[in-house]
DNA sequence: TAATCCTTTCTTTTT
DNA sequence: GAAAGGATTA
């Protein structure tokens, strides 16, 4: 029995064995992609004695990264723990790392992730007095990034620049750059194309990588942006054993500067073997086909002719909700009613943004359900995380402005904005750390900035853990930080949420404990470093055994399979999205992405579209995806609203009954009022703004924002 | 000058 | 219904 080449199809096998020279492996959703990698890898290591680290694999998370280790080693009982699987940009720090000096980089930068170069150009923006108005600074920021993803300089942009939006983005790009220097900082970007620098501008470094990287391997290639396509093509190995997986199809990073065109141009620059996977191991004959009629209708498209021999398999189910809330309602009834022949693993609910998530939330935990939320910014992004994360990249790094500014007076230690704006300036003046700053000029009178007592108490304890920082365990290090500024006093009492904060914290050093198991001989830098590449979807903790349902955005599912899924909110406007609208190609981006949720789903799906929701208090109404008429009646069978008839009896009546009211102020405790939506109510609180009405079958609601429309009060 | 309260604006997707 | 910025208070 051969474990390796046995489960494959012939052309997996083909691709597998085909182990010299460049190869293309195009495959549709659920033929095996990933699989041809991982048993491609363990081939070499089982079959042609590679050593492992002469073999590089490169995905796009952390999270495909180590299952692909795992399955690595369970196939080839080799400990892959230790190979060369990575992400893009952990390898593009690698490189970084072994040679920041020959680009002039100093070894001991930090990386920004994206909040942070946020903030930047909110500080540049206001340093130079740029209306944040006029221009939002995450969008500013949102530009910069994107340019540097295509490498354009900030010179060659401010000869481009057209608009007023872009010729300030171009000044502020300039300045933003200038900052990230002085702040010893790299940013997203930067670790795709500092390396591509060092390669492209030292023939021996690129020698090595070439040299030592005998196989390449890249997965979902078609989410490659130019900058990353570079970056391979200058430690490809000599030999060109380098293969890259991917479906043109699936090809949903469009705004990420992804570029399907690399798969062409992979095809011409190599000259590559050409391997195509076509048949579907995952999804029932319905679910392939209505996800081809999504997807076929894309113009200039190159047909692929997906199969599978599994059987029809149930009809798609479209459940028509009146409210968003009875959308995840009857999502999560239809779970529990499942749950009898299913495991909780076995279902996902997808949605198109982050922010839909909750109301799916609340009624799973009503119902005791476990779930887990991919992606949305969970852990890393909470106050509590960031501010600990923060105190250790500018004890780690003391010229991070960024981090400065979050920690500085926190916990509150009476250092204002003014003082704040003082230590910036000084530091800047006399090239200084911020540390150093602190302690400010014994004789200050020559600048005028004499410090206080509290700024260096804070100068006194960041420069002690700056000092022993190579000197402890990341455990240790991390204790003693939390310990000597006060950190648990202040979090327990931040909010009414003290204590599940204190435990985000009590999470971190966990996750800094196992860190630590897993890395022996790692310092607090190298943890801060890998988490900073960390994203949502990826997670901390090893929970390959738990059992829940999952969420997460149809972005995130995309490599992922189940066999029940639930792809909500498939309205106009979110699938596909409202942003998309003028945009041809977008457009079958969000088809395309579409089609990614579908072909998610083994054996049922479900989708769902609600006909009003609450977007911020007030109700917007919702129109049926134009994606789903795509999809042949004869696969579909649609459950209505449950509460449609006994609703539109009560909506009916109440124009006899109801008076239309212009202002929150004519309402007043007690009223009995008809909410277009929920229907009858009796208001128990009433605001400024904000009224809280108990309703008869909908339970009780707070309504705010321009609520006032859908509102008529009832005479007594 | 710092802390707090109140207003406004914003939600696409992510390494 | 948050999060951030501006206005107001202490």
């Amino acid at each position: 029995m051969d474990e390796i080449l046995d489960p494959l199809n012939e052309k997996q096998k083909e691709a597998v064995e085909h182990t010299e020279g460049p190869l293309l492996v195009l495959a549709g959703a659920g033929s095996g992609k990933t699989r041809v990698i991982t048993h491609r890898f363990a081939y070499l290591l089982k079959k042609k004695k590679i050593t492992m680290h002469n073999i590089l694999a490169v995905t796009f998370t952390n999270k495909a990264a180590g299952e692909m280790k795992d399955r690595i080693s369970v196939l080839s009982k080799i400990d892959a723990s230790r190979s060369w699987v990575r992400t893009f940009h952990s390898t593009g720090v690698m490189i970084l790392r072994k040679n920041p000096e020959t680009i002039g980089y100093p070894r001991d930068f930090v990386i920004y992730d994206s909040e942070d170069s946020k903030s930047i150009v909110k500080k540049i923006m206001k340093d130079r007095g740029i209306d944040s108005k006029t221009f939002n600074p995450p969008g500013i920021a949102d530009r910069i990034l994107s340019l540097k993803d295509s490498l354009i300089t900030p010179e060659e942009f401010k000869g481009r620049a057209v608009t007023d939006f872009d010729k300030a983005a171009a000044v502020i790009y300039q300045d933003y750059e200038i900052n990230l220097r002085k702040n010893k900082a790299v940013d997203f970007p930067d670790l795709i194309s500092l390396p591509i620098k060092i390669l492209s501008e030292n023939e021996k470094i690129r020698a090595y990588y070439k040299s030592l990287w005998h196989y390449v391997m890249v997965d979902e290639f078609q989410d490659t942006n130019n900058a990353q396509y570079q970056l391979i093509k200058l430690f490809c190995p000599l030999s060109n054993n380098i293969c890259v997986v991917g479906d043109d199809d699936q090809s949903i990073y469009g705004w990420r500067g992804a570029n399907v065109e690399n798969i062409n141009d992979f095809m011409d620059y190599y000259k590559a073997k050409l391997i195509l996977l076509e048949q579907n191991y995952r999804s029932t004959s319905i679910i392939l086909t209505a996800a081809h009629a999504v997807v076929e209708k894309i113009q200039g498209r190159i047909d692929k002719k997906l199969w599978t021999s599994s059987k029809s398999g149930e009809k798609i189910t479209v459940i028509n909700a009146l409210t968003d809330k009875e959308e995840a309602l009857r999502t999560v009834d239809t779970i529990d009613k499942l749950l009898e022949n299913y495991d909780f693993r076995d279902f996902a609910i997808f949605y198109r943004t982050n922010a839909q998530s909750r109301l799916f939330e609340e009624e799973l935990l009503f119902h005791n359900i476990p779930y887990k939320v991919f992606g949305g910014q969970k852990f890393y992004a909470r106050k509590e995380v960031k501010d600990i994360l923060s105190y250790i990249k500018l004890i780690i790094n003391p010229y991070d402005r960024a981090s400065l500014e979050r920690i500085i007076n926190v916990p509150k230690r009476k250092i204002g904005n003014a003082s704040l704006d003082k230590i910036i300036k000084y530091a800047g003046e006399k090239n200084v750390s911020f540390i150093e700053a602190l302690f400010g000029c014994e004789n200050g009178a020559e600048t005028g900035f004499v410090p206080t007592t509290a700024m260096k108490d804070l100068g006194i304890i960041l420069k002690e853990l700056n000092e022993s920082s190579g000197k402890m365990t990341p455990m240790n290090f991390v204790k003693v930080l939390i310990d000597s500024i006060g950190y648990k006093e202040y979090i327990l009492n931040f909010d009414e949420d003290g204590l599940d904060r204190w435990e985000n914290v009590e999470e971190l050093i966990n996750s800094i404990k196992e860190y630590e198991d897993f890395n022996p001989d790692a310092l607090i830098q190298d943890f801060i470093n890998d988490v900073t590449l960390q994203t949502g979807s990826d997670e901390l903790e090893s929970d390959n055994g738990r059992d829940y349902i999952s969420l997460m955005t149809i972005h995130n599912a995309k490599g992922l399979e189940f066999k029940n899924v639930f792809i909500s909110g498939v309205i106009a406007g979110l699938i596909p999205h409202s942003s998309s609208l003028y945009s041809s190609s977008e457009l079958n981006e969000e088809r395309r992405l579409f089609y990614v949720g579908i072909t998610r789903a083994m054996e049922r799906l479900f989708l769902s579209y609600p006909e009003t929701r609450l977007k911020y208090g007030s109700v917007e109404r919702c129109l049926p995806s134009p994606f789903l008429k795509d999809i042949p009646d004869e696969f579909i069978q649609v459950e209505e609203s449950y509460i449609r008839g006994r609703e539109s009896v009560r909506i009916q009546g109440r124009y006899e009954a109801g008076r239309a009211v212009s202002d929150i102020s004519e309402i007043k405790t007690g009223d009995i009022v008809y909410h277009r939506i929920f229907g009858r109510g009796s208001v128990i609180f009433v605001s400024k703004k904000l009224m809280t009405v108990k309703f008869d079958s909908s339970g009780v609601q707070n309504l705010m924002g321009n609520f006032i429309s859908s509102i008529e009060v009832m005479d007594r």
